[in-house]
DNA sequence: ATTAAAGCGTACCGCCACGGTCCCAATTGG
DNA sequence: CCAATTGGGACCGTGGCGGTACGCTTTAAT
């Protein structure tokens, strides 16, 4: 359920990485090499490069072409937000849309009424997604758990649907 | 950002439906025909029976066929919360799945530490989503907003991304 | 028994977004 | 001038979404 794109999640490894690096003794605000990072994190480079270059559209880092070049964070990793990265790169996009073709198709009652009901929805979920930052993200709390292959992170108790 | 399915988006439609059917006077807890919560909603009849029949295998609903059949809830709309929809549409999918092909992708750090904060952000929207039921989608606030065809409910501040 | 009203299962299909890759132009420093 | 970088597109395969259709089963009324 409610699961957010692979680029979203690449980007979010992708920024702790740097965000971890930074936090390292004598590491001032470095910039960052888009080849560097995919060997650091296994994301595959051009992959990597998509990521950063809407990270930097939308603000969150900034770019300088050349040698010696790369990326750094705009901001400082406690001042980013799960959130804005979320923005950053699946856009305005939100949890309904309410835009159907034809205007007769919301008749009398349904949709509109639930919209309102959405928007504080939408309110809450934004509000826990804000709260999360870069730097929380950066460390581990308890020092490096396993990763399996196939792991989820499942919410909810598993339902018995097939489909 | 973090879009639900148009599927799901009916199901809450169709369930706020019935559910504000059951809070009139005198409507004990009949059942309803897929042909009629598709002309009162406005959502096309083959899709309404796709979804219902999503919620009939999830146990959020119950049918009976022949003639005076019909689908009736298996809980009170209080007792049946967004997130349960959510779940028995687009199944036990989690924000993000950490399943790489290669298992050298995910090499030292990154991934694995990130998931485990995961963990703690998809709790806080879980809550969040569990905590709004049917009955809260059922009642409108403040009596009919109109719903003006594109209307979005947008979460944050729309970026100037263009992509 | 017949018939009509409903749900059930399943298969089909078009479309769009995801996501992965590549190429070349624009910068910058040595 | 050359090498190291990012920037901006274009391209394309795949898969899931979501919309439709067809036929079967169950139930109640006559």
């Amino acid at each position: 359920m409610l699961r957010v794109t692979k680029l979203t999640d690449y980007a979010i490894v992708v920024l702790a990485e740097m965000a971890r690096q930074l936090a390292l003794p004598g590491e001032g605000d470095r910039a960052f090499a888009a080849r560097d990072i995919s060997e650091q994190t296994g994301v595959p480079q051009p992959t990597v490069s998509k990521v950063l270059k809407k990270l930097v559209r939308a603000a969150l880092l900034e770019s300088r072409r050349g040698v010696n070049g790369g990326y750094r964070l705009a901001r400082p990793p406690e001042a980013i937000s799960v959130a804005d990265v979320i923005c950053a790169i699946e856009g305005p996009i939100a949890l309904t849309e309410c835009a159907f073709e034809e205007p007769n198709s919301c008749e009398r009652e349904g949709c509109c009424r639930v919209a309102v009901n959405w928007q504080r929805i939408n309110d809450a979920v934004r509000r826990a997604l804000e709260e999360v930052t870069l730097a929380d993200m950066a460390r581990s709390p308890d020092g490096g758990a396993s990763c399996l292959p196939g792991d989820l992170v499942v919410i909810g108790e598993t339902p018995p649907l097939v489909s």
